[in-house]
DNA sequence: CGTTAGTTTGATGGTCCTCAAGCACTGTGG
DNA sequence: CCACAGTGCTTGAGGACCATCAAACTAACG
């Protein structure tokens, strides 16, 4: 039970709501069926008919669609903790394809399991509603990203809220964290060309603002990157770790 | 009951599962609380804290993010049968605000209710959560219109997607539809200036694909313009007769 | 009949794409 | 030990797409 205590999921799940032990031996119980995935082989694919979904436990993965030209977008960039294809598994199909980023560790749920698991705990139900809430309010962000940010916004805010993500589930800070991602993977999930996205990084890394090298990202101003992008964390939820501005603290419901 | 079975709410769910008269109860005692909105009044307002959720009953709404430069980035548009704010409930401040289109009609919903709801019948929890996976499949599409494709295809895209949500809820055929929206905020729905949106529904007239115009929106060719969108529908999830099931908790099947 | 909201068209220029090429590093096999 | 290929990163040049600025036009409305 320590280990579920510590697992990012739980971690996640706990910003939240305080979960009762019952609770943490639910969704101890809907990540019994662990798999392993390596970089090349896709957990879900674009079209597949009734996809299961995963819980990430260690590892990143990243969620993208294709079109008939080549083109490539990627909706979505998942860290431990995260559900992948959680949207799709009430979906007849995979409206998407999921990829590993580095080789990952994975729990499968089927939909059989949340339906018992919602059966079990009402409020489980109400804390994955929340997960997938949370997901969504990302993508809305990221649209706004694509449909109101210069590049080189889009670029800032993208790599603040990856670093927030990730101090959630203690494998980030406000100094930066580790990224395994590719300039191609990046462009992929900003709307840009690689090239483009190449040169803007080389921008914020002169104007001293944020370095992403050798698979590292580093916030060299984050002040000043936090005032670039507009970088407001409240979408994200979290009121644990870092972003105190937020006093909205009543307290947790029935 | 009839008027139940006919809202467009109900409609709705129905394409996720064949609903029984005990989980039509809940959705109708979910939605007791009516109230109406006119134009100028929102619903939600970005940051609000404990936003409640609504579902509309007859009209149009839109949710869109303000940014600190005055840019504004509609994230969804949301048509009779559609949930208003869901996606806001569960976290503790509105990342968005929902305005109303044209006056309408909605039904309240607390946090509470859902979670009674949730307790009451299981089933119809995945089936909000199924409207909410569809939400963020309509806004990851969106992604893909702002990343990947050109103005065009973009418009195109969007006006199909508006023709199929609402041909679900009996507001729409494949000849068109009454669209109340403004130019400026297909624009802004689209990552595009009203000047640029103008333009291209100018090309996609004269092009004798769509016309939008005094409030309608027709498909004069409307293979070409799937073409051209390159609109693939499945992720509406809506497609066909509903042989829907979860566990073995029906009767037919294929 | 002035005001306002929405639509339409023109002109200019910036952001970012595309094409192209070179560099650095890694692993592979002769 | 040295090609050689593969992957990812970097930089340059030219041009397309779309934003911005500006202004005219229409319809609704008091």
């Amino acid at each position: 039970m320590r280990a579920a205590n510590s697992s990012p999921f739980v971690l996640k799940m706990s910003a939240f709501a305080a979960l009762s032990c019952k609770e943490l031996a639910v969704i101890e119980r809907l990540q019994r069926r662990r798999r392993v995935f390596v970089l090349g082989h896709d957990l879900v694919h674009q079209g597949q008919p009734e996809p299961p979904a995963y819980i990430l436990l260690s590892g990143w993965a990243n969620s993208y669609k294709m079109q008939s030209d080549g083109g490539r977008q990627i909706v979505d960039i998942q860290v431990p903790g995260d559900f992948l294809g959680l949207h799709s598994v009430l979906l007849h199909r995979a409206d998407h394809t999921v990829e590993p980023v580095v080789d990952i560790e994975v729990a499968e749920i089927k939909k059989e399991d949340l339906f018992e698991a919602f059966g079990r705990a009402p409020r489980l139900a109400m804390a994955i509603l929340w997960a997938v809430s949370r997901n969504e309010a990302m993508v809305a962000e990221r649209l706004v990203d694509l449909g109101r940010r210069t590049a080189v916004e889009r670029m800032a805010h993208f790599l603040l809220e990856l670093g927030a993500r990730l101090t959630l589930v203690g494998e980030g800070s406000a100094t930066g964290y580790a990224c395994p991602l590719t300039q191609y993977q990046l462009a992929d999930a900003l709307g840009l060309s690689s090239v483009h996205a190449n040169r803007v990084l080389r921008q914020l890394r002169m104007e001293k603002m944020t370095t992403f090298r050798d698979g590292y990202v580093t916030f060299d101003d984050r002040e000043r990157l936090v005032g670039l992008a507009g970088f407001d964390p409240a979408y994200l939820d979290q009121d644990g770790p870092f972003p105190r501005q937020i006093q909205g603290n009543d307290k947790d419901k029935s």
